[in-house]
DNA sequence: TGTACATCAGTGAACGCGCGTTCACTGATGTAC
DNA sequence: TGTACATCAGTGAACGCGCGTTCACTGATGTAC
């Protein structure tokens, strides 16, 4: 298969070569100047070049691509917590902080993945894809709760499971409300990395996990 | 004036009584069932039981529905919150405990005011009524951290600022992944209030600030 | 290497539909006297 | 207490528009021989 680089720009003939992939991008790009529910079909196609006809060759629906974008949000998402987290290197601590400035740092660059991911009305149980892809992204912050566990001593060594889903839900928290790259963020008078950080050590010093 | 507590049902005659608060509510039931993005303001009139031309003498768009909806969630959330700490009555930690309960409860009861206020892509300081209310509302949480802040050891106080955006956070996160009553919740092995409890104990712990 | 053919991935025209919005209108209500 | 009138809060018809969707079609690509 011939293989066109072309993104969304300079189709040379008929076929576009790479449609399914320009979809996603125009989508990306609608999300984040009109939020999850100004995605339409007929939009994402004009923005790609295309008819509107198009796209059904490639999504069922609006539903379909909206959900593609959502997959492609948390692939991307699950890369970049685990590159963040480089296996607990250089010690954990260090690289439970750079975890926690990825997701943040996620919502704040990718804003229409973000929307797409956590705030478009999908249902995940509805497409088994996308909620493998958001399992593994949630698996990369379990191991790492399961990595910082062994730093507490032995007889009050916290369950991870519990661990990970406070330190998902903090960050989720900072994260939709004050780090997000779009309009609906809210205004405080610090980094929403430093708030996190703050408030994992606070928590982790609940725990009795010290660095 | 006459006061028709007719709701959205039983109007007597070419007058409606009270189409405002009616359209509010069709809105509501419309945002519930297909997101804040499946509001329009065709839908809301009908529901309400009214032509397409009615809506246009209590609102200017959509968009001042939307916001009227999200105005009148946060008054009720801040209600909701403020009765639930009850001055830190009986004790403060019993009190904290009620409001992040009541906080999940909110979001479990009414997510379509919750989509509203969190998730339609309102902007905040384009509707300053509306971010008052939130501030409102807030305040409830700040106060209770200042209140729980006494708890510490003079030496260590922690900022209640700095607190109430964690446990905001935390609250928020849990509530928009695992307590939100629509589709879009999180399953988790645990009741979200238990997470939530259990966090906040783990954060206070952290703090030095202890029952 | 060339040719015929099947398949693929687009087009563009057409349609029904619902939404947003405006308009002159009208029924109901409140009020001045 | 009654009447005239102003105002308010609806109606319903009309319009343009963009979206979703289908369809027969056609240009481009891949492949069998």
């Amino acid at each position: 298969m011939t293989w066109h680089k072309d993104g969304q720009r300079g189709r040379k003939g008929y076929h576009h070569g790479n449609l399914r992939e320009a979809l996603v991008e125009a989508a990306l790009k609608l999300i984040s100047e009109k939020g999850p529910g100004g995605l339409t079909f007929a939009d994402a196609a004009r923005a790609a070049g295309v008819s509107a006809a198009a796209p059904y060759r490639h999504f069922r629906d609006r539903d379909e691509l909206m959900a593609n974008v959502a997959l492609k949000g948390f692939e991307r998402f699950g890369a970049v917590l685990s590159k963040a987290w480089a296996d607990g290197t250089p010690d954990v601590f260090t690289a439970l902080n750079a975890l926690g400035r990825a997701y943040l740092g996620f919502a704040r660059d990718e804003p229409a993945m973000f929307a797409a991911m956590f705030e478009s009305g999908l249902v995940l149980s509805e497409h088994s894809e996308v909620a493998a892809a958001a399992d593994l992204a949630f698996d990369v912050l379990l191991s790492a709760c399961e990595a910082l566990a062994q730093a507490a001593p032995l007889e009050k060594r916290p369950p991870a499971r519990m661990m990970a889903l406070h330190i998902w839900s903090l960050s989720h928290g900072i994260a939709s409300l004050f780090s997000r790259g779009d309009a609906a963020r809210r205004a405080i008078p610090m980094p929403p990395e430093d708030l996190l950080e703050a408030g994992v050590l606070v928590y982790l010093d609940g725990l009795g996990v010290r660095g």
